[in-house]
DNA sequence: TAAACTAGTTTATAAAATAAACCAAATTTA
DNA sequence: TAAATTTGGTTTATTTTATAAACTAGTTTA
């Protein structure tokens, strides 16, 4: 049978932050802003989702005056990330 | 930037019933139910969905007195499907 | 003929996604 | 220097979606 998908990671926006965080270990909020295409309300809500199951840490500075948003994904989300992948291929693989 | 995936094959049971028939061609509601675990309710509103966007066709019969739905991929819903995994993989493959 | 079963559909509720509205601090402009 | 604008977000309200529970309609079995 075909596996559970991690809800969590299937939400394309959360997918996407994720998506662009293991190719690149680190990035701030107006980062993923523009990456992504989110609009600040939606990406915050779902930094703070991923960060709530410790999928990535965030941590909040000031640079030039103004506050940033550093998102890095964590161990436990790299493994997520991991296993959604290889379970989704079930679903778009026709040769397993 | 990552592509957009289309809403209405990224979820779970949806993904899962035209999987499921990417490969077979044809299957009965009852054969959907066991293969993806999914409440009756929930997989006839799914099928409902798909049929709608013309993802798929439903035939209902009778069969030994009983009614039988089957469902059958459309071309559209094999297109569909197609650009919805191309578009995954741009997401989930580390080198594209 | 009543109980249980088949094969679904409809509907009510819960959860999720999203955008709009908001906020505070810094900066620019008039 | 006061008002307007920009930056970098968060909070909240609304809409959409997903799901299960309840229901329908008919059949079989005891």
């Amino acid at each position: 049978m075909l596996p559970n998908l991690n809800p969590l990671l299937h939400n394309q926006l959360r997918l996407s932050i994720v998506s662009l965080l293991i190719g690149l270990e680190k990035a701030d909020f107006n980062f993923l802003l523009k990456e992504t295409g989110a609009s600040k309300g939606n990406l915050s809500v779902q930094i703070n989702k991923l960060r709530e199951a410790e999928y990535l840490t965030v941590s909040k500075s000031f640079v030039n005056n103004y506050p940033k948003t550093e998102c890095a994904l964590s161990p436990k989300g790299i493994k997520a990330f991991e296993e959604y992948v290889a379970g989704i291929k079930k679903y778009i693989d026709p040769n397993p």
